[in-house]
DNA sequence: GTCTATACCTAGATAGAC
DNA sequence: GTCTATCTAGGTATAGAC
């Protein structure tokens, strides 16, 4: 008996683990998470129901993971936009641009991460990234005030207000079929309504 | 055994109903729907569990049912505060302050109604109310667009953006405790930051 | 029409063989 | 470590007495 796991053994159970998490994110993102049983990941990850349970202590704690890995990433992306090159108000464009865009690549997924029905545990983790989305919005909105490219304001109610903007102008688009948007709307011309409504939004003058 | 009921009987019936959805709304406002279960509302009507679907041929009939009331009745309120005295703007700042100051004056309803956890039955009623919402607010912005009051836009998108930012805005003063918003801000600040950004968001001149 | 009691189902979690 | 089989809890819905 060894008193602690090979490399190689740890390295395997490590990949069940990436892969049960992986293929749960997909299961989300196809059928939401009230239908993402455990039996459901499981059988997608090609492991036994029980067999979850070695890896995660509870079905809440692995769609926590499954909700902080996805949201994490789109926080790092929105980051790197927001504090990249340009004026506040390009980079706040930019941002909605982005995250927007990137909702309506994976709408299943920004689906689930924004507005799906889910359980208390996921519930509470997604308030927190909300907080997170907001938090960067509003430090970008109050540097544009201090810049003087916008006018005084609550930053935080305007990151809010940008934040819940998005969710829901992509919400219907998500919604639905799997073409383009609601009406005959192409993506482009959604997004760039949606940024200008942002703008406008934060106070910039127009264009 | 008579042909049809009485109209005493009638009336019992129906006073038995409108408890029966009127506890529900409660209950639901209170511990939201996940723990909203048939024994739980039953027994705060004063009624057996079983006696429930006398009234609702399903659990997922009587939450609708309970969901369409309650947010009748802020679409009723918002559609005539919207279609009152005033110019396009000042009815929208109007709309934005009445809507909000409501929800946070009954913040479990609100909750329930805008963002929390629900079966779909409910899930799909919160979309269609939703449009609603938005259907109101579009058609205002595209008066004051008419009047010239307000920029060239696309209204629905405006539209869209003021309910969800109202929501995001409320959702975290909603889910907190009891007493005012999260930091020490009044409610009354609160909602003139609100109105002040929803003006913002459709292209209104600064006051 | 309302109650009590219960059937039944779903889904999370566990036990023990391999 | 993973599987199969099973246990259990919670909750919807129904049956039959009153």
């Amino acid at each position: 008996m060894a008193y602690r796991k090979t490399p190689a053994e740890l390295q395997r159970l490590e990949a069940t683990r990436e892969r049960l998490v992986a293929r749960a994110t997909e299961v989300v993102a196809e059928v939401g998470w009230a239908q993402a049983s455990v039996t459901a990941v499981a059988d997608s990850a090609g492991i036994a129901a029980g067999s979850v349970y070695q890896h995660f202590p509870s079905k809440a704690a692995l769609a926590a993971e499954v909700f902080r890995r996805a949201a994490g990433r789109e926080v790092a992306v929105l980051d790197e936009v927001l504090h990249g090159p340009g004026t506040p108000v390009e980079r706040i464009g930019r941002g909605i641009e982005v995250f927007a865009r990137r909702a309506l690549e994976n709408r299943g997924l920004a689906y689930a991460l924004l507005a799906a029905p889910a359980e208390p545990a996921v519930g509470a983790e997604r308030l927190e990234f909300r907080r997170r989305y907001r938090a960067l919005f509003a430090e970008v909105v109050r540097e544009g005030m201090a810049t003087g490219l916008l006018p005084d304001q609550d930053g935080e109610i305007t990151a809010a207000a940008l934040t819940g903007a998005i969710g829901e102008v992509l919400v219907d688009p998500l919604g639905g079929p799997g073409a383009d948007t609601a009406d005959g709307r192409t993506t482009d011309e959604l997004l760039a309504e949606l940024t200008a409504m942002a703008l406008r939004c934060a106070g910039a003058p127009p264009a």
